[in-house]
DNA sequence: TCATAAAACGGCACTCTGTGCCATAATCTG
DNA sequence: CAGATTATGGCACAGAGTGCCGTTTTATGA
């Protein structure tokens, strides 16, 4: 923890007038950090090659220390799909109570995914290793799930189809799943507007599914 | 290999009216030795702890030989998973053509659970690894996942939407998140018809989900 | 400011998964 | 039955992930 340690060091010198105790902002630097380096070895010599020992030594700190930091290095992956959701949930639990349950989780979708559109690194980058790599697309898979049950939560807050508890995680599952299609779709052709298309699908989930005589 | 291969032998012994060459029949041999072993050790220890050497060892066969029989111990899981997704997409294939696409898929799908029930290993155990282990979960989704493109391909050729691709994959993936979410609630309920709540879900796929003006 | 408690860190040894390699054994072909 | 193919087992090795422990860093409070 050479360089690292330095460098914050000296950050912190300056004066810290940042919130939080200087331990915990130091371990979200850290992370941050250990993060960075990752990317950047994902980046060049895809996720299998990368190994812990090269990420941990890039980005300044022991490979014991990367597994506080992250329980696998797949964990990486989910990190900032989990967050995603969070940041979901969060803003649909904000949104004023008039509207419609299922547009205030569309629009909370919407408005995040807008946001993360102009990062650094959410677009091509992370698609490619989550899509590609079956064994990263389970992990992608596993963390969209874990959106569901705060979703199906706000959903039966607000009384959508009635608080009816299977129906809205099913509701909340279908709009993770559609989230993931149409970034699938969005990342192969590689072309067009995400958040247009998320609406686009977002509407097709509201017609019915099969018209005419159920057989 | 030694019980193996002696109890194997003798079977041959006696005549091999059986279809496909003694190579194939005793591939199909082993690989069913290894998942029951598997199965075998994962009720009791729980899939962790649950060695490949072990179940090797159990099997018959070297822990080298394991690894040419599935690529990694996960596969175990999957496995039936795709499995059963291949018989869901031959079976509704097989639907006759006056059906509307959708109530084929959901026969097929229907079809397929109902064999399903019957057998020794499916019900709960498998489910439990599936639901519990997050590691699992990630495989369980991924295996899951890949029915889409097969299940969307019959959809267009079924002209469902029109044959727009990108409708059917969004149709087909929505189909697997409701059979994933009913198999949970399943679960973790432990009662009920798995069948009719399958057919509760479908029928809620089919229902307008936004009813009134956008917003 | 300084001593002490609490937490983070690094290094080591270990288990387990997964793979390449090669010699041996089993199966297939004629 | 002989030679070609393919499956198998054993070995060595790299990487992931974990428990343990001594050391360093941060927090607390007198």
């Amino acid at each position: 923890m050479q360089k690292t340690l330095d460098r914050f060091g000296s950050e912190q010198g300056t004066k810290s007038q940042d919130s939080g105790s200087l331990r915990e902002r130091k371990h979200e630097f850290v992370l941050k950090e250990i993060e960075r380096a990752a990317w950047d070895l994902f980046a060049t010599v895809g996720f299998d090659r990368a190994t812990v020992e090269e990420i941990s030594r890039n980005a300044g700190v022991s490979r014991r220390t990367f597994f506080r930091y992250f329980k696998t290095k797949e964990e990486l992956l989910s990190f900032s799909v989990e967050h995603f959701g969070e940041r979901v949930a969060q803003r649909f639990a904000e949104m004023p109570k008039s509207r419609k349950p299922l547009v205030a989780l569309e629009d909370a979708i919407l408005s995040v995914l807008q946001e993360k559109m102009h990062d650094a690194r959410q677009p091509r980058e992370m698609l490619s290793l989550m899509f590609e790599e079956p064994n990263l697309r389970g992990r992608f898979l596993c963390a969209l799930s874990r959106w569901v049950p705060a979703l199906s939560k706000e959903l039966a807050r607000r009384k959508a189809y009635r608080g009816d508890t299977a129906r809205c995680d099913l509701a909340a599952a279908l709009y993770c799943t559609a989230f993931d299609q149409v970034h699938m779709r969005w990342y192969r052709e590689g072309t067009g507007d995400l958040p247009t298309q998320m609406k686009r699908a977002f509407r097709q989930l509201h017609e019915r599914n099969c018209p005419g005589p159920s057989r």
